[in-house]
Parts: structure tokens; C-alpha cells; sequence
DNA sequence: CGGCATCGTTCCACGATGCGGAACCCACCG
DNA sequence: CGGTGGGTTCCGCATCGTGGAACGATGCCG
């Protein structure tokens, strides 16, 4: 190998053959093609993630899907799994009253991390990918922006301290602007971004905050900047989410 | 080797670790421990899991947990993930509501297979233990009872074929006493059982249906037999249940 | 303040373990 | 009945993981 190559490697096998159901059921062949590896290996590996009960093949079929066990592991998750769970209903409210795709985050480093997103009903045929499971640096996007809003000012000014990566044009690379943009932030309690990540990609975010008063995650809600914000309807679009955001605190907050 | 042992043993390893993590943030050497693998093999799998974003260092301490990229792999468990994740916040207030554990399991095969469990507020000392990740033969627990009520004749008489095994003396383990319960659980809508599975132990369970009337999952409530249900509380404490189930049901058969 | 108990990391030679190409089998289809 | 494509099995090779042990860092306690 000329890359060192890092890490066991039956274990980056067997996740990517996890991602690749992630899709959807698939046979042994189409998983040894969408994770790169030969057939033989590939139906050994399934095997192996079948006797875990990482995944099982679909009853009837001979296809293999994700298995129930993996939520076995995933309700370890602790806090961020409550997130998740808790978040789930109001998204889809939330969805469904704005039209456009609604998820959560969590912040991870100096990264936001996707977690969950749901489509509104009815989609429109022009939708944005779906982010979950994604990485994108904190400034380049609502839900990061919302969370560098609430870092302590020492903390904030280390991440400063590094060159902003530039995804667009608009993207916000000069430390003073970025500041400026935060204030609004913290005084509006949501940030609306456009085109800052993705050109033509406008979102929406708000906070989530835990009984220890923690920003623990933050929800936004995105769409095509074409018809998303309508103008004139920032204001109602943000609220939504502001309350959505609220509403989730405070389930997190009651229910362990 | 004396037994077989089939399968890759790295992921072997590799899912053990993932389940000692589940119970919360371990160092490497307690994750050796509890995962029965040396110390720097726990280290190097921990690497490899930390690489894929499945585990992750708590920051400032140097343990580890499970990362959030678990669950982009769970989101793509579909219907199942969208059950747990629906399901919760109803879970949340049924348990609070009568004071017991309460969780939601799928059937898998011949077994049930419970997928998540929530623990009343304030709860009390004596409590049943996370059945999370466990799988029970179906005529042993409310769950299954609950499953075996609803399936077509010729596919339940071929579970009925095989015997059925006793976990209890109370455990119904003749077809005929089997047949007769599933008669009351069809006619009530729940399935109450005492003993069956466990001495001491009693649990509720009703059917969650999706949108193309379809058992997909079965919601219960369990708690110690002295205390749960108090006498001439069944009823109260089924309806509920019930209702629970008929709320998640419809949460489902609406957002996606 | 210094020594001891832990915990994590690194190293390396050994060999078990997984690798994967190819042959085989089966189910489905034309 | 011959062909195609997916799944399973086989087996010799060497890769890859293994784990004991030594090292280094931490932090607790005397």
C-alpha cells in the first residue's frame, strides 16, 4: 500500500459494507461492488455482521438489509440518542408545516455532525441530499454557526485563530464578518445562512438546550434558495423553527 | 481452536467492544476487560472503530464512547428506525403515566426482539432490568403473544409445531392453552401475562399498526408482579397501553 | 515531594487468519 | 435446453492482525 493505511482493515470492510446497506437491502455482489471488495470477501464479511446481528438477510429473499441489533448498540448513544428520538416527531411537524426537509445536529469538534433529517410530505421533486452522517466546519453552515454563537468567547477565538475554509463565494472566511454574523445570531436565538455552504442551499437553525442549560444540538431546516426563504417570510420561518427548537428542549428536558 | 468459530474474528471483537461501550464511556484497558481481548488489541480496535467515527475519545478524557456516525448507519434502518424514533416521546409519557418500563420490540423470525426500553421518572429501586438487544421466543412474553395473535393460521401452526419452551412453570407451553390466550388477546387488543417468562414479572402488550395495516411492532409495559398491576388495575393500565399504541401507530401512518 | 500503581502506547517476530481467484451450483429466463 | 448472473465453496498463499513485553505518561497517595 502506498497510503500507510491505518487501522484494521476488516473493520473498514465491514463498515463500509454497514454504509453501503445503510441504502437499502442489498445482494452479495451489489455490496461487493459499493463497498470495493471482492465477492467472496464481501459474502464473508455479511456472514460475520449476520452472526452479530449487525444485519440479516431479508426474510424470503436472499438480500441482505441492516439488523435490529444495531439499535441495540445505538440506544448506548446515551444523550444524542435521546436527541434523536425526542427530535423525530417535531421534525416531521416541522417539516410538513414548512415543506421543506427539517434535521438535527450536534456539534463534534469543530464540525456539525447530521444526525437525523426527515422530507416534508409530499416532496417537491427538487430536494436537497440527505446531509445525515455528514461533517462540515462550524462556520459554514446555520446549525454551526449556531452553535460557535454559544462557545465561550476563549474557545470561540481558538477556532478564529485557523483560515476559514471557503465552500463559496459567500461563505464567511474573514474572522471580523464571521463575529458580526454571531452577534445577529445570539440576538435573533436563530441564524439564516445562504448559500454559504452550497450555492443555492439557504437554511435556517435554531439551538437545543438541556436541563444543564447546554447547547446540546441545534435543528434547522433547509431548502433551495429559489423558493426557500419565500421573501417576506424569514421571520415565520424562523419562529417556526425557533419554537420547533423549544418544544425539543423542553421533552429533552422532562423525559430521561 | 475447540469449536469452530465461524465468522471474521475481528469483527467479532469489534462488536464486542461497540456493546461494552454501550453501557457508557470506558477506557482501554476496562474495554479489554470487558470484551475478554488483550489490552493492545482492544487499543488497536478501538483505533480502527475511532477511524470509522464509530467510537470517539471524550474530549478531555481520554475514554471512549460511541460515535454519532452510528447513527447515520441506524438512520438507514428505515421502517424499524423510524418506529423507535416515533415511538419514543409516547413511551416516554406511557411510562410516566404508570409509573413502569416501558418499550417497543419488533418480531424477528420466531422471536421477539426488543429494540428499546424507557424508564419511568423517579423510578423505583426494584426494577426490571434493559431488555434492549435481548430476543425471546414469542409464546414466552406479552410482546410475542401480541405477534402470534395476528399471524395467518397456516404460519402460526408451523411455530406451534415445534415445542415450545418453558422458561417458568407458568410458561404456557401447550398449544392448546397457547391458542385459547390468543383468542383473549385478539378479542381484548392486548396481551396481559404474569410469571411466563420470568417469575416475578409482569407485562402488557399491544400491536402497532402501519399504514398498510400491517403488525410492525408491539409496544409493552412490564414491572414486578407485587406491585404491577395492582389489583383491578388491569384494565386502566391496558387501555392506556393501547392507546399508547394507537397513538404511535397513527404517528407513523402520518410522517414519514 | 518523590515513589508507586495504573493506564495507554509502541514495538516486533510469529503464525493463525482472513484473503480472494476460480471453480461450482443453482435459479431463473429466453 | 443453453445461457446468464448471483451465491457459495474451496484452498494455497502471505497478509494482516496478534499479543507479550517493554516503555512512557499520569495521577494518586504516602
Amino acid at each position: 500500500m502506498s497510503s500507510p493505511t491505518i487501522g484494521v482493515q476488516v473493520i473498514r470492510r465491514a463498515f463500509a459494507v454497514l454504509r453501503a446497506l445503510a441504502g437499502g437491502p442489498l445482494g452479495v455482489s451489489d455490496v461487493a461492488t459499493a463497498a470495493h471488495i471482492p465477492k467472496s470477501t464481501a459474502a464473508r464479511v455479511l456472514a460475520a455482521l449476520a452472526a452479530e446481528g449487525a444485519v440479516e438477510q431479508v426474510p424470503g429473499e436472499r438480500r441482505y438489509r441492516l439488523g435490529p441489533d444495531l439499535l441495540s448498540i445505538a440506544s448506548g448513544l446515551g444523550e444524542t440518542w435521546d436527541i434523536v428520538a425526542i427530535a423525530r416527531p417535531t421534525l416531521v411537524d416541522l417539516a410538513a408545516e414548512l415543506g421543506e426537509a427539517a434535521g438535527v445536529s450536534i456539534r463534534d469538534g469543530w464540525t456539525v455532525q447530521y444526525v437525523d433529517q426527515v422530507e416534508p410530505p409530499n416532496p417537491n421533486p427538487v430536494q436537497v441530499r440527505d446531509w445525515t452522517g455528514t461533517r462540515i466546519p462550524l462556520h459554514a453552515v446555520s446549525s454551526g454557526q449556531v452553535f460557535l454563537a454559544q462557545l465561550p468567547a476563549p474557545v470561540l477565538s481558538r477556532y478564529l485563530a485557523e483560515p476559514l475554509e471557503a465552500f463559496t463565494p459567500a461563505t464567511l472566511t474573514d474572522a471580523t464578518a464571521l463575529l458580526e454574523r454571531l452577534r445577529q445570531v445570539r440576538r435573533d436565538g436563530h441564524a439564516w445562512v445562504r448559500d454559504e455552504y452550497s450555492i443555492g442551499l439557504s437554511s435556517v437553525a435554531a439551538s437545543i438546550v438541556d436541563a444543564r442549560a447546554e447547547v446540546v444540538a441545534a435543528i434547522h431546516v433547509h431548502g433551495p434558495s429559489y423558493r426557500f426563504p419565500n421573501p417576506g417570510d424569514e421571520d415565520r420561518i424562523a419562529g417556526a423553527v425557533r419554537a420547533a427548537a423549544a418544544r425539543i428542549g423542553a421533552r429533552l428536558r422532562a423525559g430521561g
